[in-house]
RNA sequence: CGCGGGGUGGAGCAGUCUGGUAGCUCGUCGGGCUCAUAACCCGAAGGUCGUUGGUUCAAAUCCAACCCCCGCAA
């Protein structure tokens, strides 16, 4: 039987196993990989290429990276391939109508939660945000709109109680590679169909700003520190010390006391450790902190050098 | 040339505007005290103040260039 021919899409560290996966596995031909053009990244402007761009010119495959995917010269890519199936997965753009009918199977998908849920651009995040402890992947054939399109397999993972969405994400890609694999030679032999996605339980996880980041220290303990990981590391947790931002480690602490009488944001400083009063009656020992424009020091360090003052808070 | 903050004993910081003997908390070392301690008391060591050049009788401090770190914006 004839290698299935596949075009891929993808931009972020999270698209890697999965590229390498299909690439190395005699089912597949990856005729071309598509991804976003290299940018200026970070403080300098360095300009630099994704993740996926690097793993597949290290394997030597073909790499087209069009400035929008919408332009004509990516159609006439696309149809003068004319693969069997496109993976797209990270991306980062929305694919035209007019597009997603050029291969015989459809553009699939991996998406990182158990759909309809967490449809969007940070599922992983807001998975952790939110304090779930089992989320997953899912397969499916995308349509004209954000991760509505009908569902192929399906792979629940659980999340550890103090697991970060880095942490978690590298995990998840590393399954998700298999579940996608998995799937197009299944879809292709008739072996599964597609299932539509009930709309009623949908929900979604939007793009993070960087204000999500902001802590609410009225929040409970628990809450800030499940953001504080599903955060990381951007937009991170942050808070303001002496008017200046200040991002935050640390985890919920084991109290024997009442700290009720504080008010939420104020640091508590005991011989041996710094506590930050949360909302619910509940507290965040601090690990670290990074004052802007300064590195990232201990709780420790932070105590010695900015000399906290009684009732200084965190606002 | 996107905007901004910072580089001061081993760690974290103050001092820089208004040049004139190097300061704070912690750590380290020595001694003391205590049943005991990441507790307390006494004492000590440890710094070319990022680099180079300039101004000055005198520069951590003023001026210029450069190196490194970080926050924001993308």
């Amino acid at each position: 039987m004839a290698a299935l021919r596949i075009v891929f899409c993808g931009t972020p560290e999270f698209a890697v196993p999965s590229l390498r996966r299909l690439a190395e596995r005699p089912e597949f031909s990856v005729e071309a990989v598509i991804t976003q053009p290299d940018r200026p990244r970070g403080r300098g402007q360095h300009v630099s290429s994704s993740p996926v761009k690097e793993a597949a010119l290290e394997m030597g495959l073909h790499v087209y990276q069009p400035e929008t995917i919408k332009s004509e010269s990516a159609q006439e890519f696309l149809k003068r391939i004319a693969p069997d199936a496109v993976v797209i997965i990270a991306y980062g753009q929305i694919i035209p109508a007019r597009l997603l009918t050029i291969p015989r199977l459809g553009w699939l998908n991996l998406h990182a939660s158990l759909l309809p849920r967490y449809r969007g651009a940070a599922p992983i995040h807001w998975a952790i945000a939110n304090g779930e402890t089992i989320t997953g992947l899912t397969t499916m054939q995308i349509d004209a709109r954000m991760d509505t399109g009908p569902t192929l397999l399906r792979r629940e993972v659980e999340i550890g109680p103090d697991e970060t969405a880095p942490e978690l994400a590298a995990r998840m890609s590393a399954i998700g590679a298999e579940l996608i694999a998995e799937s197009l030679v299944r879809f292709d032999r008739g072996e599964i169909s597609t299932t539509p996605q009930d709309e009623k339980s949908a929900s979604y996880a939007p793009i993070l700003k960087k204000e999500d980041g902001r802590i609410d220290w009225a929040r409970p303990a628990q809450q800030i520190y499940n953001r504080m990981r599903g955060f990381s590391p951007w937009p991170g947790a942050y808070t303001t010390f002496r008017e200046q931002t200040c991002h935050v480690w640390g985890s919920p602490a084991v109290q024997s006391t009442d700290w009720t009488k504080f008010a939420t944001g104020e640091i508590i400083q005991t011989t041996t450790d710094l506590y930050v009063i949360c909302g619910e009656g509940t507290s965040l020992r601090l690990e670290a902190v990074q004052i802007e424009g300064r590195k990232k020091i201990s709780a420790r360090e932070f105590a010695n050098g900015a000399r906290i003052g009684l009732a200084e808070r965190f606002v």
